[in-house]
RNA sequence: GGCCCCGUCGUUCAGCGGUUAGGACGUCGCCCUCUCACGGCGAAGGCACGAGUUCGAUUCUCGUCGGGGCUACCA
């Protein structure tokens, strides 16, 4: 038994984001590869950004990504509440503690101070930060504050003046921070909600967490943690700030340059395994020469060694490339399965095919599998497998090239006769028909296979002509050959 | 601006003082072939720059440049 408790802290604040999955599954791997705990918990304590649908959003997000916790909201644990709104006494009694110590103080200044203050700190070109003006308040000043503002207070930690805060990061290695360019940050806010920095500390030490997986976007304010956890005379969990991924632009990966929500990646047709796997090595390594892991591969390899320590650019077409290399890895069945519902989407099948469609349907994915790179082109690609023989559509482009030849209307006329008078219709046997067709006509075999292949799908692209044909079957075979003849005009 | 982090093909990841600098994605070419795709083979393409240290630097140190993050009563 480990003793390995690792959590993951988002914020309800909408849609969960593809880094956040990272985060999460890195977190998880963790756990699973030590035998330790994966803890999940909900940092609302910024109710102006906080959305109504927040929290599902991130239970929905895991459990699409089978990323499940051993404590957190829901499932409960030695340490509930795992939402932070709900241990406010929790945090109250800390502030107090840390106050009564000489280690955090009241500050009284406004919003509209602190504003007047750092435009101050700019026109005179000084580093924006709070002045500390309230640290050293004399009794009667602060009991003035206190009649006259102080239902709206907010806590400050007292940042030590001197000295330096060294650390050993897990992904960036010793990193040392003087205390004089950390701030005396807010700890409670005047609304009573504690900040992250006072609430994160408190719930990692109460949660017995051992190592705290965040992003980079931390790593400037870890020495203010360490400090808090110190005053409080705790010992700091271990940290391993994780590079942030990058977008195209290479800034940070978000919604604005092209980053999708946890939730959006499996409606677009992405696996969870691939996104899974591409994720994983988004800015982690197993430090060999290989691409494609298997979640249990992962659990295996992953450790704290391989997280690389700058942002990786994210590539959608790797990520395209891992989706159709796990489609191809999939079971007829369970592609089947998966894909079912974008043709339901797409209008091409109905709410309850019936076994003999489902059959078809599972024919047919088997020939489209290798040039599937997502679930949701699946549509596309078969729709002439599954639309009326008099409803799907021709493509232009194919009809004018090869509809157009001279006596195409003579061999494909021949094919469908003889097609008609097969005795079993299969792969093997149209083959032969063409194929002899073309003999007899002295052509070359595209002049007819070509000419058929269009016939029969409406376009110049697709699985093996021969294999199409057994699929769709003699019936439908012959009436788009019908549809097809009237086309012709050479 | 200040503080912190980072710097190997276009992207990503190996390399950890001596290598023809390797793999993958993408790109291009060839093969397979009824098309597309899959698959196979091959090619182009990189150590940001400058000083040091060293017999020898992609690898160690410093500087420059470049990129990123932070600098809220948001996380």
């Amino acid at each position: 038994m480990s003793n390995v408790r690792v959590r993951f802290a988002p914020s309800p604040t909408g849609a969960l984001h593809i880094g956040g999955i990272r985060t999460a599954f890195w977190d998880w791997l963790y756990a699973k590869h030590t035998g330790g705990k994966f803890i999940l918990r909900i940092e609302d304590t910024d109710k102006n950004r906080e959305t109504a649908d927040g929290v599902q959003v991130i239970l929905d997000s895991l459990r699409e990504y089978g990323l499940d916790f051993d404590e957190g909201p829901g499932i409960g644990g030695p340490h509930a509440p795992y939402v932070q709104s709900e241990r406010l006494p929790i945090y109250h009694k800390f502030v107090e503690q840390l106050i009564a110590e000489g280690k955090a103080y009241r500050a009284y200044d406004t919003p509209e101070e602190l504003a007047r203050m750092r435009e101050n700190q700019q026109k005179r070109g000084l580093p924006p930060g709070y002045d500390r003006r309230h640290r050293h308040l004399n009794e009667a000043e602060r009991a003035e504050y206190e009649s006259t503002r102080g239902s709206h207070a907010a806590v400050r930690f007292a940042v030590p003046l001197e000295g330096k805060v060294t650390f050993q990061d897990a992904v960036y290695g010793e990193i040392t921070v003087e205390n004089r360019v950390l701030e005396d940050a807010i700890l409670l806010k005047s609304d009573g909600y504690p900040t992250y920095h006072l609430a994160a500390q408190v719930d990692d030490h109460l949660m017995e967490i051992s190592h705290v997986f965040r992003g980079e976007e931390w790593l400037p304010s870890a020495p203010l943690h360490i400090l808090i956890h110190r005053a409080l005379g705790w010992e700091p969990p271990i940290y391993a700030h994780l590079p942030v991924m990058m977008g195209p632009d290479k800034k940070k990966f978000g919604k604005r340059n092209g980053a999708l929500g946890a939730l959006e990646y499996p409606k677009q047709g992405y696996l969870r395994e691939a996104t899974l796997n591409f994720l994983a090595l988004q800015g982690w390594s197993a430090k060999e020469e290989r691409d494609l892991y298997s979640v249990p591969d992962l659990i295996e390899k992953f450790d704290l060694d391989g997280i690389l320590n700058r942002s990786p650019i994210s590539d959608p077409e790797k990520l395209l490339w891992f989706n159709g290399q796990y489609i191809r890895q999939l079971s007829l069945a369970d592609l089947a399965d998966r894909t079912l519902p974008f043709l339901q989407d797409a209008g091409l099948v109905g709410q309850n095919p019936d076994a003999e469609t489902l059959a078809y349907i599972g024919q047919v994915l088997a020939l489209e599998q290798e040039r599937m790179k997502t679930l949701a082109e699946a549509p596309a690609l078969a729709d002439f497998f599954l639309l009326a023989d008099d409803e799907f559509l021709f493509d232009e482009k194919a009809v004018t090239k090869w509809f157009a030849h001279p006596g195409v209307g003579n061999r494909l006329r021949r094919v469908r006769s003889r097609f008609a008078a097969l005795e079993t219709f299969d792969a093997a046997s149209t083959e032969e028909v063409v194929r002899k067709v073309i003999e007899e006509f002295a052509v070359k075999g595209g002049e007819v296979i070509h000419p058929v292949r269009v016939a029969v799908s409406g376009r110049t692209t697709g699985p093996g002509l021969f294999e199409t044909i057994e699929a769709l079957g003699r019936d439908r075979c012959l009436r788009r050959m019908d549809r097809a003849l009237g086309m012709i005009t050479g």
